[in-house]
DNA sequence: GCGCTGACGCGAT
DNA sequence: CATCGCGCCAGCG
């Protein structure tokens, strides 16, 4: 019905807060627990859009594991170390993810989401 | 109101 | 593996 979830940031933001120290997520999934399979980009936004400098939007990455930011630019540099802070290896610019193990390709299409 | 843009994802090449 | 291309969707000229 409502489409327009007000509460869209907020839940990104509280998602990724979830995100343990020393561990990542990628956008797509962020969208997923956040009730909105297949948002990654809304993900993304949300999180440009965000000011809070708390939030831990360094753990979030792109699903083949390489920041989203343009590299070697400011941000990607703060988020490359904000991760070797906490541990996060990364080769080649990139963090060793595990792709999902891909679900029901029905599920992934009709993508129901759950409010 | 329309079209371009982007902190994405994934199959195909 | 590294790249390319197309699909998605909402925000913003």
């Amino acid at each position: 019905m409502d489409a327009k979830l007000p509460d869209w940031d907020a839940r990104v933001a509280a998602v990724v807060r979830a995100i343990p120290r020393g561990s990542v997520l990628s956008y797509g999934e962020v969208a997923r627990r956040a009730g909105r399979p297949g948002h990654a980009r809304q993900v993304a936004r949300a999180l440009a859009a965000s000011a809070d400098r708390d939030l831990p939007w360094y753990r979030v990455l792109r699903a083949d594991g390489r920041p989203g930011l343009a590299p070697a630019s400011d941000a990607w540099r703060t988020q490359c170390r904000r991760l070797a802070e906490e541990g996060v290896v990364m080769r080649a610019g990139r963090v060793r993810m595990q792709r999902r193990p891909a679900q029901d390709l029905d599920e992934l299409l009709w993508a129901p989401d759950r409010t």
